[in-house]
DNA sequence: CTGTTAGCGCCTTCAG
DNA sequence: CTGAAGGCGCTAACAG
């Protein structure tokens, strides 16, 4: 029925051993008996059995990427760089070679899906897992987190956070690339407040994220050191990462505040809908009301008008995840890598009008 | 070292084959022998083995998402609908129950890579591969997908096409959901030639697409019955899917033809290119040129004025993809459905100005 | 450089 | 309802 390794030595006239020494490479065969091989193969139309395979050599060739949104190009921009780095160039031939197969797998921001996608990695004895994203920061889901990322370190598989912060204690994590979003949210605030703003609104993400939190304490830092504490909680709606979020949560920001002369969002996906809201009440941007984002996405450049932002180099880090994932590139003293956010200001924001 | 199947069996004091027969649910246990088997489980804190399981029974619960840029939401709706109806809810204890693993695999568009993937998924034998978006026209890949997507159906994998036309004569496919990109095109077309537009630039796909051909032929089909036909070429420029292409292959086609007053762009993102080089040349929108994208994507109504669009049910067609994967919904008739595309009218596009 | 020999961990008849 | 036994297809020592 289905060929198998036997059919191919058999057709060679060698044994299993050396067709599998030839398909893996990684031993010398003689140049004369790997071409019979090679051809046999192909006579055959042989396919290598994954499972058996993995299962002989307890390990395989699954490198995990998982995502809280695959929708969001946030993540898609970082899981296909890093899958760049894993995949390989593939040889032309749609022979599949050594190169790993990468596969995203999406959590939908879910702990429970999140530690289920771990745990089928486990199962498939993933060489590699890259987690995107922030975190989730409940206390229980963390230990789980923790303990079941040991668990998958203690089996070989390497573990690589991109975009996330580095685990309270965990030496299971080869490396941890961890954007500054604290400083960047810092940054932005900074340019809102040296323009003249002083009543800003800010749409955050979901609670009990890490992302959700440290960009907010970034700007909460900027307010305070501006002596403008105190109002926080009122000008602050959480929401998820979406762009009726945005809508929805600055609606409700300009009813609780309507002298609100600028608006921080979570993210330019919110950023987007945020603008929606203020438009579809009759103000002008920046004239009237300055917004803000965070990511940079693609199409933050080409809206109109175009958004002030934090740019954070999503497919640099991904690649890079990639390549710690591979083993390819030394992992960053002591396994920690901040990467910087770089302030970019455009055409959203603007003094606040006078009076 | 890791602890297995036989381990759990002793703790529980039954066979191996018992504790085979609790984890796949699928024979009937005595209620306390179960019990007995999932505490050992739990205790030893046993993680079945994947590939060995996926070895002996002959089958394993990996499902491929294939797509052609994982960076554009056009993709992440469609996976990530699917990756909900195949990935199950999960069982909120992070321990995996008898859910898929859905995974999603990026081919940046390459053929190469499309193939090489497939051949990876069959390694894995993998339970049914679901591929979107269009495919790339050479005769020679189209005959190798053919042949390897037979091989995978001949092993029991379940084909599934999204958004992606049938497969010439291929009994392979358990069914295609191919979107009406024709009707599409050409009605958002009509819709421009009805405002009173009669020199209109097409920004187009890349070439040797079936998305990028059908919505070019739905585009001249409505040109041609207004008996715009001949300058077909000149108002067309074609480029990859993305917004950088929009933008440069606008301004060239600006640069041939001074006097358009309505560009079709091949998709949104693109359409948002396309959209800049416009402002770029100190022209607005909708007044002096009109603009107009594919896809709806979240964006495209936040952008500024809100884009003309067609819209395609993209989650919807992912989820019932998803569907026909796990074999949870029978497929179309003939095995072939096709899905509505809806015109969207809205600011980016009015009548041309008049002389 | 190549063949031989054992398993890898699990599922699945087949008996009981 | 449960146990025993064989093998899924491949790899990894060992010999030669």
């Amino acid at each position: 029925m289905t060929v198998t390794l036997a059919d191919v030595a058999a057709r060679a006239r060698v044994s299993p051993a050396t067709v599998s020494r030839v398909l893996n490479g990684n031993y010398p065969v003689a140049a004369s008996t790997r071409e019979r091989v090679l051809r046999a193969v192909d006579d055959l139309d042989y396919v290598l059995n994954g499972p058996a395979s993995a299962l002989a050599a307890a390990t395989s060739d699954l490198v995990g990427i998982l995502v809280n949104d695959i929708a969001d190009p946030f993540f898609g921009i970082m899981a296909g760089a890093a899958q760049t780095e894993i995949g390989g160039p593939g040889d032309g031939s749609g022979r599949a070679g050594g190169e790993k197969l990468a596969i995203v797998c999406n959590t939908g921001g879910s702990p429970e899906r999140e530690l289920t996608y771990l745990t089928l990695l486990q199962r498939q004895r993933a060489a590699a897992v890259v987690l995107t994203g922030g975190a989730v920061e409940d206390p229980a889901h963390q230990a789980a987190m923790s303990a079941k990322l040991t668990k998958l370190a203690d089996a070989g598989t390497r573990v690589v956070l991109c975009g996330r912060p580095p685990l309270p204690d965990s030496e299971a994590v080869v490396a941890a690339l961890a954007f500054d979003n604290r400083g960047g949210g810092r940054r932005l605030t900074e340019h809102l407040l040296s323009l003249g703003h002083r009543r800003i609104g800010y749409v955050a993400g979901p609670l009990e994220r890490t992302t959700t939190r440290h960009r907010l304490e970034g700007h909460r830092d900027a307010m305070r050191a501006a002596g403008l504490a105190g109002d926080e909680e009122r000008l602050t709606v959480h929401g998820p990462y979406d762009r009726r979020s945005g809508y929805d949560a600055t609606h409700e920001l300009l009813r609780r505040e309507p002298e609100v002369t600028a608006v921080v969002a979570a993210n330019d996906t919110v950023a987007l809908g945020a603008s929606a809201a203020i438009r579809d009440r009759g103000l002008r941007i920046p004239e009237d009301i300055s917004v803000a984002g965070f990511d940079d996405l693609p199409f933050s450049v080409d809206a109109v008008p175009a958004l002030t932002t934090v740019r954070l180099p999503l497919f640099e880090a991904g690649a890079r995840a990639g390549r710690l994932a591979m083993g390819k590139e030394k992992p960053p003293p002591g396994g920690i890598a901040t990467i910087a956010a770089e302030l970019m200001v455009r055409g959203s924001t603007a003094p606040p009008r006078v009076g």
